[in-house]
DNA sequence: ACCATCGTACGACACATCTCGTATGTCAAT
DNA sequence: ATTGACATACGAGATGTGTCGTACGATGGT
């Protein structure tokens, strides 16, 4: 019996970066928590059909990005990937492809570009100060 | 004579977001300044072949992302977007996608994923000083 | 004049993503 | 038992991207 085992790598964390329309899903998810496909279609602002989203998240789960529990009628997803992680890997990826890999130019952009509120940026300090404690 | 104008928008700017072999040509042009298809190819760490990499510059001037001199008889292309406003738009999509439309999330993330020297922290604080300041 | 070399043009395939239509199953209320 | 509402499964089209093979024109050296 050959499971067909796509997934290759040690065990985890060899998923690739989730798409577009995944992060959206994804987004959801991180906020509701387990819910089912109605209640994410409910939830999306994109107006895209039913069908649609489900089967979007079927792929996920084929992908590894979700996780379905079949104990209801209604299958209930759930995100199988950490947001944080998530953030970090797309930061990354990002800082690679468009910074040459500096994360301070990153930085710097995303900080130039949008307005960021006084309490921000004092949150903000107080990270470096954490950083060069080390 | 209908041209066929695929661009809508005013005049300038509704250029989409370059996908990642666009961006990786734009990285060698915007290092290197106006080159020949050859030079990229050559330039470029991917080792894709070379009419592939041609046919990717042809879609870019398309697109309106190069331009293109004939004056030669190999051709000499020239990138049509900014680098900085490209990483702007980058990092914009990045940020409503992934973190929410916050800046501050984005940057609080590609400070603890990624080492950042000294040097570079103080940049950073300096930064912060001249956005505070107003 | 010929031919090897280098250029561009362009059609076409492979693949992923996004999208939906249609088929079919399940359940509850009448 | 029938029906309507709602679920999942799945095939398949549209589109974009990345990749190349092949055709063919220009150039320069012998």
């Amino acid at each position: 019996m050959v499971m067909n085992m796509k997934r290759r790598g040690k065990t985890t964390s060899s998923v690739q970066l989730p798409t577009d329309a995944e992060l959206e899903i994804l987004n959801i998810l991180w906020a509701a928590g387990p819910s089912t496909v109605r209640d994410v279609h409910t939830q999306s602002s994109k107006d895209t059909g039913y069908t649609t989203v489900l089967k979007q998240m079927q792929v996920m789960v084929e992908k590894g990005l979700l996780e379905r529990s079949e104990k209801f009628r209604s299958h209930v997803y759930e995100a199988r990937i950490a947001q944080q992680q998530t953030q970090q890997r797309l930061t990354r990826n990002l800082m690679q492809r468009a910074f040459d890999g500096s994360a301070k130019d990153l930085v710097l952009v995303a900080l130039s570009s949008e307005k960021v509120s006084a309490s921000e940026l004092a949150e903000i300090r107080q990270m470096l100060d954490r950083f060069e404690k080390r």
